[in-house]
RNA sequence: GCCGGCGUAGCUCAGUGGUAGAGCAGCGCACUCGUAAUGCGCAGGUCAUCGGUUCGAGUCCGAUCGCCGGCUCCA
């Protein structure tokens, strides 16, 4: 009998029968918890049967890919359910995501919250029917068949494009759903199943398509993974910064004043303000300059920079006034060319590099507001770099350094980087000239290897302008957002006309990096909110110091302990109502108040004060001077 | 903008067609107190807005506005 041999991944080779399943091999190998296969690297179903010599390793729900498969197959088994339910739906996908899967469906009407119950609960029923899944080929035309008479049109869509003469179905029980695989082997492997939500989804995401409903859901193979997963979400939105940013009067919004145009209460501006402070700071010792720009410019600088053509769906509509034609500044960019222009420059003053935090204003489409993270009207870290290109790969290596220096401050490590390019295939986005895009995209790809920044390469990315690197961090909600972005832009200089004088006497045209540290001073306080989950540290807090005095009779010593801490800098604020001191304590550590300094006669009378931490609780008596010392220590290091 | 859900006191929420409620917060009074809620009292509402059905609407219907979750888009 033939034999094929079988490497594993700690090395060891084994020999089975030509056609042995790869259930049967992993099973052997001491892998029952195996949902799929990789043989020569390639995921497949354990039903696969083996007649050559590979390397197989098993794969479970521990891993990514085991994670995706599993998910993979509970939109499956969702889309089974929604048909035994309701025969007349028509399927569209069903992908696993990050966290969980979904399947967008067009029954005709959207799903009900009752709806998704009941589909939860028989999608359990077929799981403990545990059946087979099994992979079967059929011919193409064959499948166009079945799927007309089905009605399926949306399936019969996807099928039209596959070009392969069979086809790969599904089948489990009755159910049968056109997909590449792989799948895990039965049903009765999803356990614990929770449909989370429903929404309108365009069909292939295009919305001028069908809007279809889409049902999310997450699975485990055991409860409690399930368990831990809600618990998870529950916690994440407690760390939620709209609801933080109104429980700390951050920050909030009026429906009188308008969608998506936040307001920064007292404490809100406070953070706002250190954060401003601290990066001009920054920005200053690293050779930028700062300037400011007025929030209205006339439409026609921007028909120069290309945003009337490109950009004009998120700028506010002019307004007349006299002769011109005004709008709402959307970006900074050409304001920041204007200052570059206002001056002749030699080769000998690049880089020139200019800064603002700039206000802005976008028109996004009502749907999209979401709290502090996506406003209307936002102040952006901006700056523009204007340099020679043989500057080009230093300059941006500098801004990733300020941005690691700027990360390191605010204990920022969570992140992960983009390079977004643009889409040759969808040319109505993006400046026409193909070989600027060559140029710019490879000099990027050249910058991020030497240093050695992993990325990802986005394809569809980029600005109108150029490409760029965007750095993306996870919201409380789990969502993926931009807070830093580098931008390579060899086309404004262009369309402006920007020069230099060279070495040789004559002019050349400067590189411009457009690029943002902080994201707008709205993300950023959104986002700094969420990673210290209301915590801010002594530096940023808003108050640094409640005082707290036993008895009325303290009030005295309480307010000149104040004025020294006042004097030092410190934010502090004394609690002046007659309440007993775990009512007094109460209030500031819901407030997230860093130090909490509890005074009464023992305290007074030497001149010290009772530390308590919000985080550590109490930490006995010091003397002022003593306590000004550490917390400015604290201050400074930005602990 | 599109699909769905939601909108009752500053906040969290009860209230299934028949006289608008609770807790917390606020204000007043008393207690002067040692590390996360002292007690008593008082106030607080065009039930998002507008229209409709009904003898009667917070409750049913419609429109508008806003918020939430997605889609599309993006700092």
């Amino acid at each position: 009998m033939a034999k094929v041999r079988v490497t594993f991944s700690d090395g060891k080779v084994k020999e089975y029968p030509k056609g042995v399943a790869l259930a049967d091999v992993v099973r052997d190998a001491g892998a029952p918890e195996a949902l799929v296969a990789k043989v020569d690297g390639e995921l497949r179903d354990l039903s696969t049967k083996l007649d050559r010599d590979a390397q197989v390793d098993s794969v479970t729900f521990e891993q990514p890919e085991g994670r995706q498969v599993y998910w993979h197959s509970s939109a499956h088994l969702l889309a089974q359910a929604v048909k035994e339910l309701f025969p007349e739906a028509k399927l569209a996908i069903g992908p696993p995501i990050d966290d969980g899967f979904y399947y967008d469906i067009d029954i005709g009407r959207p799903f009900a919250p009752e709806d998704l119950e009941h589909i939860e609960a028989r999608m359990r029923e077929l799981s403990k029917r545990d059946e087979p899944i099994e992979r079967v080929e059929i011919p193409r035309d064959e499948a166009i068949r079945k799927y007309t008479e089905a009605g399926e049109k949306y399936k019969l869509e996807l099928l039209q494009e596959i070009p392969d003469a069979r086809v790969s179905f599904y089948r489990q029980d009755g159910f049968l759903d056109m997909c590449r695989g792989p799948h895990v082997p039965r049903t009765g492997l999803i356990k614990a199943v929770k449909l989370l939500s429903t929404s309108g989804a365009y069909w292939r995401g295009d919305e001028h398509r069908e809007m279809l409903s889409r049902i999310y859901g997450i699975s485990f193979p055991r409860q409690e993974q399930l368990d831990a997963y809600l618990h998870q979400l529950e916690e994440a939105k407690r760390r939620d910064h709209r609801r933080i940013g109104r429980e700390l009067r951050l920050f909030a919004f009026a429906d009188e004043l308008g969608q998506g145009l936040p307001l920064w209460l007292p404490r809100g501006a406070v953070v706002r303000r250190i954060l401003e402070d601290y990066i001009v700071d920054v920005e200053s010792k690293r050779g930028y300059h700062h300037v400011y720009a007025p929030d209205l410019a006339s439409v026609q600088l921007y028909k120069i920079s290309g945003h009337w053509d490109y950009f004009r769906e998120n700028m506010y509509p002019p307004m007349k006034v006299d002769n011109e034609e005004l709008v709402l500044k959307p970006m900074n960019c050409p304001h920041h060319i204007m200052i570059y222009k206002h001056e002749q420059h030699s080769y000998r003053d690049l880089p020139v590099r200019i800064a603002e935090l700039g206000r802005m204003y976008r028109y996004e489409k009502s749907g999209t507001l979401t709290g502090l993270h996506r406003v209307r009207s936002m102040t952006l870290n901006d700056a523009h770099i204007f340099c020679r290109p043989d500057q080009v790969k230093q300059e941006f290596a500098a801004v990733i350094e300020l941005m690691r220096e700027v990360y390191r401050d605010f204990a920022i490590v969570d992140y992960r980087t983009e390079l977004s390019l643009h889409d040759p295939k969808d040319r109505q986005y993006y400046h026409q000239d193909e070989e600027l895009w060559m140029t710019a995209e490879g000099l990027l790809h050249q910058v991020l290897d030497e240093l050695k920044l992993p990325y990802t390469p986005v394809v569809g990315g980029a600005n109108f302008y150029g490409p760029k690197v965007d750095v993306q961090v996870r919201t409380a909600g789990g969502k993926e957002e931009t807070l830093s972005t580098v931008q390579l832009d060899f086309l404004l200089p262009r369309r402006f006309e920007l020069e230099y004088i060279g070495e040789d006497g004559k002019a050349h045209r400067p590189v411009m990096i457009h690029r943002a540290i902080l994201s707008t001073m709205e993300r950023m306080m959104a986002f700094l909110i969420e990673h210290y989950a209301g915590d801010f540290p002594v530096w940023l807090a808003p108050e640094q110091v409640r005082l707290l005095p036993i008895a009325d009779r303290h009030l005295e010593y309480a307010q000149e302990v104040r004025d020294r801490l006042a004097g030092h800098g410190r934010r502090v604020e004394l609690d002046t109502s007659n309440e007993r001191i775990g009512y007094k304590i109460r209030h500031p550590q819901l407030e997230h108040v860093p130090y909490m300094l509890v005074v009464g006669d023992k305290e007074a009378s030497s001149g010290q004060v009772a530390v308590r931490s919000r985080s550590s609780g109490d930490l006995g008596p010091m003397p002022v001077e003593a306590f000004i010392e550490r917390i400015a220590q604290e201050v400074t290091t930005r602990r």
